[in-house]
DNA sequence: TATAGTTTTAAATGTTTGTTTAAATTATGT
DNA sequence: ACATAATTTAAACAAACATTTAAAACTATA
């Protein structure tokens, strides 16, 4: 007998097609609890339940809950940042670029509700664990709408202010709303569509806030 | 043999007394663990070693994890709410209570930097714990800095806005800072002086944000 | 259809988990 | 000093944990 022959990837690839609907399948399902469960909340039979599948082919195609949860953390980590780094690329104007980030945001959380707080607690837990996506997170440092920034400002259009202070209002404030979202719905006692309701206009407040910090100076 | 007279206070406060220092030592160890790693994240065994203390005794003093959990819940519930509300009360203008909000949210994170993670992560993944202390919670909605605001709106000075989108702005914004901070720290390659600095830089832009979008309209 | 390659399974591995037990120790009131 | 109450201890508990085993059940192909 020969385990983890899906693993040490002994064999030709062709070979492996035939097994993708079973690790995909384990990857959804582990991409579902550990979002809504966390690593630590998080047990290799949750997983296996989720994907009604037995317990033993989570270790046989990922040889271990770490090393499943790694390739499920970098997908998100991409999710949480690529579509971000591309809008802020776009060959567009600047205060638009403003607009389509925050509702980029506003949309990414909104579709992946618990995308934020895995992220922001994932991080926080282990962040040793980006070493190996750093270099993709630095894209953001130099990007399209760094060079637009500058010129703005050098114009004296907008006030002199950083990336690492600009990006955050665009990314992080209508983010918090919704790391919140259930602390705002116990003290404010609105159910799931007042919420959404309220981080909609919040978002919009957010747009012309920022505008409005940067115009006026 | 009677266990758990702590527990179930079957005896006299006065012989209690004596058991002060090791309870404390417990609530102390369990606060510092749980807010460092989270509940799931940590074990009885991980409470009693940092405590210095027999495992046993987590159990004879608080019956269970769960109960411990949420005496310390509770606790840092009170320390991330508690302050605010009393500014937010307060007999000073308006515009002082906004700045002071705001700088008191900071100093917050900055003395305990685990507290808005561990509030934000814990209420995510269990609101219902909120629950018993949800009459706390709601004082948020009617604080004296709710009449101001609304009596500022009347004359004029300020642009419509209810409390529920204010409030994010004075404390959630800068909290989002810190959320963030090992992620940020990684991105733009700082120490946690510099970190310090550019929260500091960013809690006056917020300052100056707010104000600006309040008073232009 | 025989065979080798691959996937899936039930069962078991040794740890670690939260919690409990009963005995040993310390403190208290008289 | 003594009896009783309270605390602390080492050891054990069953359940849950991640992971491994070896055999069985598939699948592809020669």
């Amino acid at each position: 007998m020969n385990r983890n022959y899906k693993a040490v990837k002994k064999y030709s690839s062709v070979k492996c097609i035939s097994s993708k609907p079973s690790e995909e399948r384990i990857k959804e399902a582990a991409r579902k609890v550990f979002l809504k469960k966390g690593f630590d909340g998080t047990t290799s039979r949750d997983i296996a339940e989720e994907a009604d599948m037995n317990i033993a082919l989570t270790n046989y195609y990922f040889r271990s809950k770490e090393k499943l949860f790694l390739e499920i953390f970098k997908d998100l980590l991409n999710l949480y940042f690529q579509n971000t780094i591309d809008i802020l690329n776009k060959d567009i104007d600047f205060k638009s670029k403003i607009f389509e980030t925050i509702d980029h945001t506003y949309e990414m959380v909104s579709n992946e509700p618990d995308l934020c707080n895995f992220i922001v607690n994932e991080v926080h837990r282990a962040p040793e664990r980006l070493i190996p996506d750093l270099n993709f997170l630095r894209q953001i440092r130099r990007t399209k709408f760094g060079e637009q920034l500058k010129e703005e400002i050098e114009k004296g259009n907008v006030r002199p202010i950083g990336i690492e202070n600009i990006v955050p209002m665009l990314c992080g404030y209508i983010q918090f709303i919704f790391l919140g979202k259930n602390m705002h719905m116990k003290i404010f006692e609105t159910n799931e569509e007042q919420f959404d309701a309220y981080a909609k206009d919040h978002k919009e407040r957010i747009k012309e806030m920022i505008v409005c910090y940067l115009y006026n100076h």
